[in-house]
DNA sequence: TTTTTTGGTTGACGTGGGTCAACGAGCTTG
DNA sequence: CAAGCTCGTTGACCCACGTCAACCAAAAAA
């Protein structure tokens, strides 16, 4: 028994300091001598290919996830098959943080595309972070941003209409691509429109509808999930608009 | 100047091992030893009046705040003066976790009555997580929780209709009034129609007129603040409703 | 290749909830 | 006890978005 156990250790012995995602992820700001000892945090990689689960509601929460490639949406499922599309995550982005306050998983987390993903055991996170000086402040970091990020997204789903929450889509998926080097101006969008629709409180129709008219008035360029940012400015200009204007 | 700073600790010594909100608190699930360690890290209590701010979005980030007594909203303002309210918290619950990630507040807190809040230096909670055992896991648990719970208010304003939402709220103010050992059938609200608006992304009429049909189908009773949930499994059923009954 | 399936667009129409407005009930203040 | 507030209720009307349906394009399967 004793000797399979350190057999199953990952080859990949450099995981997180040789990463090109650091500056996105878990590891961002820490020193060079910490990163290394941040290595061993990263047990394993687990691939998932597209539409697959990486976890389910109800799943017992043993480990966190740092994607490494591709992307995800996470939803919640009401009884009466009612979806809610709570995030999309993109690569340096960590997966799975619902699950620690109930030792189970509280929503579901599918790839939208062949993903890879960095399995960090939530034990082993716990007892680095008391001895790695800045993992500690990092990890609060993160679960911090993903709190501020749903109250944006309460912002949205509150207060906004419709365009101005595709507006708002956009722009954030623009900088998002932005930050992980791919243009800011021209990107391909992984989730349908009904999926963009549930993140948004919106009917497919709707999203489809505010697209062809972000078109028309010559804010974008779309076709498919092909997407085009002509003029910025102008999706921003959507935001500030007082309740009454047109 | 030495002799100022450590005449300001406060004269209260026995901040959380004699709290009769340790269940509901950060300290839960702490035993007593790692509780009475706990103690130092109160520093201070803060009394809130009613509508005063306890933060401001913007405001530096240096503690977090555990509610003594009474109640607080959160909101987020757009520049258009939009306002949208993304929770309400009760004593027990822990206020500030917004700002760690940027190391300043993202939302403002208002006391929704005159209240009192414990004052938990960011820092130092930082420290005596390395060295309580229980309190890293409880702290995360309480963040967790939050964006567990920010997760349900997604799903709530994506996905449900008006008088779901107000359903829904009321049950989860009867829940949280009952662990706190308060009748879970009959409360007071603290705020007003247009704050549970704004919570739920409706306007005061419709809470308003939602309140009235709930009262007319005989699931509550209600005249201005106070409530009577006389059908709380009525409520519950609301809830299930696929989206074409009635 | 054709066929099937999935995803996206667009139009016509309906409705839930927003808007506007009047009024009334409690509080607060002088 | 007025006089002003703020907060809540209710009605009439309207519009943004949902619903339903037809159709088309792209991708997957056969």
């Amino acid at each position: 028994m004793r000797a399979t156990v350190p057999i199953t250790v990952n080859g990949l012995k450099a995981a997180c300091s040789q990463c090109n995602l650091v500056e996105l992820c878990l590891p961002f700001g820490m020193s060079d001598t910490e990163l290394s000892r941040l290595d061993e945090l990263v047990g394993a990689r687990r691939k998932v290919k597209r539409q697959q689960n990486l976890y389910r509601a109800g799943d017992p929460f043993e480990a966190i996830f740092a994607i490494r490639a591709g992307s995800f949406k996470t939803d919640v499922l009401l009884e009466d098959g009612r979806e809610q599309v709570t995030g999309f995550q993109m690569t340096g982005e960590i997966l799975g943080l619902d699950g620690i306050s109930t030792e189970a998983h509280s929503c579901n987390a599918v790839a939208l595309e062949d993903s890879e993903v960095c399995v960090i055991a939530y034990d082993k996170l716990e007892q680095m972070s008391h001895q790695i000086e800045g993992l500690q402040l990092q990890f609060h970091k993160v679960m911090s941003r993903e709190i501020v990020r749903d109250h944006g997204v309460m912002m949205l789903l509150g207060s906004m209409r419709a365009e101005e929450r595709l507006a708002a889509f956009l722009l954030n998926m623009s900088q998002r691509f932005n930050a992980r080097g791919f243009s800011s101006q021209e990107f391909n969008l992984r989730m349908t429109r009904e999926e963009i629709g549930s993140y948004l409180g919106l009917k497919l129709e709707t999203v489809s509808r505010a697209f062809s008219r972000f078109q028309e008035d010559g804010l974008i360029s779309v076709q498919q999930k092909h997407v085009l940012l002509l003029d910025a400015a102008g999706l921003k200009k959507l935001l500030q608009h007082q309740p009454g204007m047109r």
